[in-house]
DNA sequence: ATACCGGTATATCTAACTGATATATCTTCT
DNA sequence: AGAAGATATATCAGTTAGATATACCGGTAT
């Protein structure tokens, strides 16, 4: 994040959330005690500029010794770590439960799901708009895409599978 | 897993990579542990039938207080953990690196999920060929569903992203 | 004037979790 | 008999999430 411009672990925290919040998260109990070691290793530096005298604000930058190291990071495999769904969980066991219950997860992802492709279909316009031929932003709109293409294919399976849910509890029918 | 029947910690590892893997994983460090603490609030109990004199070998068995322990996971909403897709931290922060590592990254992971694709057909056509009609593997089935249509979402994903990459780099045209 | 609230900012702890490592036994093949 | 691989349990170090604590600042409601 600190390729952007000078943050402080606050800052840092808020950025994640808002351009990469669709596929990445950092909380506080991660960054604060990072910054400290990156700053230690060299990789970032704090600007100690308009620090005022008393004030708990520390600004971060990263040096050039930090923006080696992040190419080679971004050379490294990416690594994926093991998945955890507790929702694919809960319809897998859906048996051993209460199908209803289940049934109402599955309708509230869906929801979550929908107003997450609005949000990143609007977000999507917008960069749009501002036709910037920027490589970065060729590469940013590609994560979106990513996360609008998860949303929708996740909204289409909740479809199917809420079917399946009223098929085994034919009950719903006659509430209708 | 011990609905299905007693086991033991390494046979449960086993069940969860071949049946839950497209959406789950545990570690030994999480399950003997756990099985030990399950075992201590009576939720599960240790099959001591066949144990061998001096052989370590514990198989547990789901009790009925622990089976209404599960009903109730299983009404409960599921939490979805923070995201974290390193590979696509890597696109985005692509141009602060070298693009044909990334580039590369793409590829190695297309590849990775077309076999998972391939993997998931192969037992979805077992699945269906045993015309199972119980209630389970109506679920089991749509879990499945839900990998193959991740796998098949992230694959059209990377082509368009490897066509986005082959435009930043046109000397690959060359070598064609 | 002041009390309150939400945003900014840093720090830390507990519990969960992964990946690795260690150890031992049993089975199968050569 | 020996080697290799599968079965089985245990534990540790390092990472991480989520919660909690503290404090300051600016605006606003009373």
């Amino acid at each position: 994040m600190l390729t952007w411009r000078p943050m402080t672990g606050y800052e840092i925290k808020r950025e994640i959330q808002a351009s990469l919040g669709n596929f990445w998260s950092e909380s506080f109990g991660q960054i604060y005690p990072q910054l400290r070691s990156l700053s230690e290793a060299g990789l970032i530096k704090i600007m100690s500029d308009e620090q005022p005298a008393g004030k708990v604000k520390n600004t971060y930058a990263i040096t050039d010794s930090g923006r080696a190291a992040l190419r080679g990071w971004i050379s490294n495999a990416p690594s994926n770590r093991p998945p955890r769904d507790e929702l694919l969980l809960k319809v897998f066991f859906a048996s051993e439960g209460e199908l209803q219950a289940v049934r109402d997860h599955c309708r509230k992802a869906r929801e979550d799901a929908v107003a997450r492709l609005h949000k990143y279909l609007a977000i999507e316009k917008r960069i749009d708009s501002v036709k910037n031929h920027q490589d970065k932003a060729k590469y940013w709109r590609m994560t979106l895409k990513m996360g609008i293409a998860e949303a929708r294919t996740f909204i289409a399976w909740c479809d199917e599978t809420l079917r399946e849910f009223a098929e085994a509890e034919p009950k719903e029918e006659i509430e209708k």
